[in-house]
DNA sequence: AATTTTTTATATAGATCTATAGAATTTCTT
DNA sequence: AAGAAATTCTATAGATCTATATAAAAAATT
């Protein structure tokens, strides 16, 4: 007896990891209580371990479902075969579209994937490790296309990429009806050219 | 009757945010109890409440300590007149070894900052927007000197500028015994001059 | 040494929050 | 419509944690 591919179990489920996302983004982790998340989903907060065996499991189905989002995204980029540049800006530009739109995720990911046990993290670890291998590989390629300056170390220009990216997340907080291409644009043109004149 | 300026009480208290700093970047803000702090003082967890009137307080004071370490290095850096791109290498090479050095206020000040209600959040906010405003000046002489390309809007550059640095959180997770003056090095170099070959 | 001040300890009130068990209700199936 | 399955509700045990009030001890001052 199988399940359909969305069941009204599968939808609720998923109406549930949103409302978390929801909630551990606005208030934090701990701050957050089930009965936050109960609320949003309008029913009572023991109602909710019919959906979440714990809280913990809660957080952790919001990390997996923002990183998955995250690698495939960057999966059809990559597919797709730009240019390094274009890559880049493609992936800056969709990062900061994604913090309109699926803020929570990204945040709840960033600040809180790491209140769960070492022990427990091997999922998210496996995600998270898959995404970075993906941009290593990305940028291997530039590399030996002689799009990627020769001197640069593969593994420390990920790191600056995603800490750029990382940032992004400053725009969301202070909305100040700022056009995100433009933002996109400068991002992009700094991390591939530089900002020093000259 | 004045206090001297690192009276007893004066350093027990510094030990008190110290130990508060340590606790809070282990286990975030929420995980930690107050009994943690008091055990790492080796006093019971009711004497915590001679050092601060709160829990939040610790919190505030860990956050101030943290960002005005910040401010004074960023401030010498400018007072000492070098070049825009020496300023972002000493900038960078600073970041990543008080990460080594500070990094439970870095942590804190960075991730649990926000759990301070808005209300309460004055003081961190005028000490934030003083950091950025010492940054924006920085872009803006460097502008003034033609030593910024001159389509970067200032406010976005800095924007960048802090998420590269923040990135630098990533390469203490995983101290896999990298050289940071090379990090700091190709870090700099990317923000200055790009990563992009041709 | 006696007295005052500073620092730490003890004990606990009061609040909060997760998770569970079992009952009740709604929805689905036949 | 009756029975089965899925979903939600109710009530609560049990654990934890902050903050306070008061007592004790240690340090400083006279």
């Amino acid at each position: 007896m199988l399940k359909e591919r969305t069941s009204k179990y599968d939808q609720r489920y998923l109406a549930a990891v949103d409302a978390a996302a929801a909630v551990f983004a606005e208030k934090g982790y701990h701050a957050a209580g089930t009965i936050d998340i109960a609320d949003r989903l309008n029913i009572k907060q023991g109602s909710l371990y019919y959906y979440f065996r714990s809280k913990e499991a809660a957080l952790e189905a919001v990390c997996l479902e923002g990183i998955r989002h995250q690698i495939s995204y960057l999966q059809s980029v990559m597919d797709e075969g730009h240019s390094f540049s274009d890559s880049i800006r493609k992936l800056v530009t969709y990062t900061l579209s994604a913090l309109e739109e699926r803020s929570d995720y990204m945040i709840v990911f960033d600040r809180h994937r790491q209140v769960i046990p070492l022990e427990k993290r091997g999922k998210i670890r496996d995600q998270s490790n898959t995404y970075h291998k993906l941009l290593e590989e990305l940028f291997e390629q530039a590399r030996q296309n002689d799009e990627l300056k020769p001197d640069l170390d593969v593994h420390i220009s990920v790191r600056a990429f995603t800490g750029l990216l990382s940032s992004a997340g400053s725009w969301y907080q202070m909305k100040q009806s700022i056009d995100l291409d433009v933002v996109a644009k400068q991002y992009s043109d700094i991390f591939l050219f530089g900002s020093c004149a000259v």
